[in-house]
Parts: C-alpha cells; structure tokens; sequence
DNA sequence: ATAATACTTAGCCTCATGTCTAAGTATGAT
DNA sequence: ATCATACTTAGACATGAGGCTAAGTATTAT
C-alpha cells in the first residue's frame, strides 16, 4: 500500500494553488463555462485556462464544448486518492501510538510483576 | 470558510512530491536521524535536505539537532487543514446533491398534484 | 592533534510554473 | 457576409523547484 503514485503528485500539485482551489470550490456548487469561471479571477483567459488544463489533467474537472462555450464540471471522486492518502497516513500515526501504548502497558505490568 | 489559505498551498505542495510523501510516510513510523531518513533514497543529501526543509515549512515535521546528528520528527496535526478542505469540498457536493433532490421530489410533487 | 562523521552552505543547471500580450479560430447573431 | 463572442494557440518572460558537485563546519572518536 501507498507505493509511488504519480497521479497523487498531480492531484496535490493540482490543490496546491490558491486559484486552482477556489476553481474547485466554485464548481462544487455546480458547472459554469470558461467565461463565468473567469468572472471573478483578475486573471488574463490564457492563465486562467491553463489552470483549468491543470485541474482536468489532475481528473478534478471535466469539460465539453458546446458550441462556442466549454462547459467544466468537477469530478468530486477525483479527490478521493488525496483523502484516503491522508487517512492512511494517520492510520499509521494512531497504529504507531497503540503499539506504543501496549508496550508501555507491558513495561508496567512486567515491572510490577518484578517487584 | 474556505477564504485563501498560504499555508494550504505549502501543505499541498510539499505532498505533491513523491520523496516528501515517503519522508511523512516513514516519519509515521517513528522519528529518524537525517541519515536514516536518506538512506534508502538514490540522492545526494542536499538534495534531501531541501525536501526535509520544505517539510519543516509546511509544518509537516519538526527538528532538532543533538550533537551533529539532526533528528526529525513527523507532527500528524499539520495534515488537518488538507483533511479540512477536502471534507468541506465534499460536504459542498453532497449539499448540492441534496438540494438537487429536493428540488427533483418537489417537481414531482407538484406535477402529481397538478395530474 | 587527527581523522572520521553528519550534516550544511554555496553555486550551478535544467525544466516546470504562472503570468502576460498578441494573434488566431470557430460559432452565433444580424 | 460581417461582426461580436468565447475561447485557443503561440511565444515571451521571470521565478521557483529539484537535482548535482564541491567545499565548509561542528562533533565525536582515536
């Protein structure tokens, strides 16, 4: 478990910046195309664009076109790896305090035996 | 809630590396000496040391030196803020899940009671 | 005092990232 | 057919990230 996984790197790399996230926050609460997604960013379209190429090669979005107009959408499944990754990782830390509380726990019983 | 976070962005940066990952993976399993930590990875060990720095930035571990050898410790806390967001992006998605059924059982409501 | 150990610092190199402007393309409206 | 709209592509640019080697410093061992 929890070998290297390159599509992590992407899907943190992707949350790791502040426009990419708030992109992911606005498309919680549902699609918008290119051009309301730009509204709010004082951003040029190309940058903004390239951000949103970003989340969709990290599988956080998916767009189509319809015409003139790119429709994106989040793909909330996308951040699973992310959350399990992360809760793997306490899982580790919680096991680490309990073997360690049991072995303390057999420290005293021992020493009490001892005495 | 969810305002632009910096320290987000150090968070999810510093996981968005492979060999930062299994430094936080490894550091679970109990505290190590930068040598041990080095050991299993092809790298020259300013190479590592950067990684340890950027760790140490993002709050992920702390640090100490006794003598010459520097020993790290991983500080579980600090993957709290990217467990936060994530749980609150997906509380998001599920609250408009909600609203959009809602929304589907009142239409059918009224189209029932318009039948 | 000398030498080995365990980092540290400095400097270099290459590629990736985030941003811009300017020009291009495809579609919808008139 | 023309024009406006909504992206797209291309290219430039500055900075940051990840890696290396070589040389430096502080501790510990002999």
């Amino acid at each position: 478990m929890s070998k290297y996984d390159p599509s992590l790197d992407r899907l943190f790399q992707a949350l790791a910046d502040p426009t990419r996230r708030a992109l992911v926050e606005r498309l919680m609460r549902g699609p918008a195309s290119v051009g309301e997604l730009a509204q709010p960013f004082a951003m040029a379209l190309p940058s903004l664009m390239a951000h949103l190429r970003r989340l969709e090669d990290a599988g956080l979005i998916e767009t189509r076109k319809d015409g003139r107009v790119r429709t994106c959408a989040v793909v909330p499944a996308a951040l699973a790896p992310a959350q399990d990754w992360l809760a793997e990782q306490r899982a580790q830390w919680e096991g680490r305090l309990d073997r360690l509380d049991a072995y303390v726990t057999r420290l005293m019983k021992e020493s009490r035996d001892d005495a």
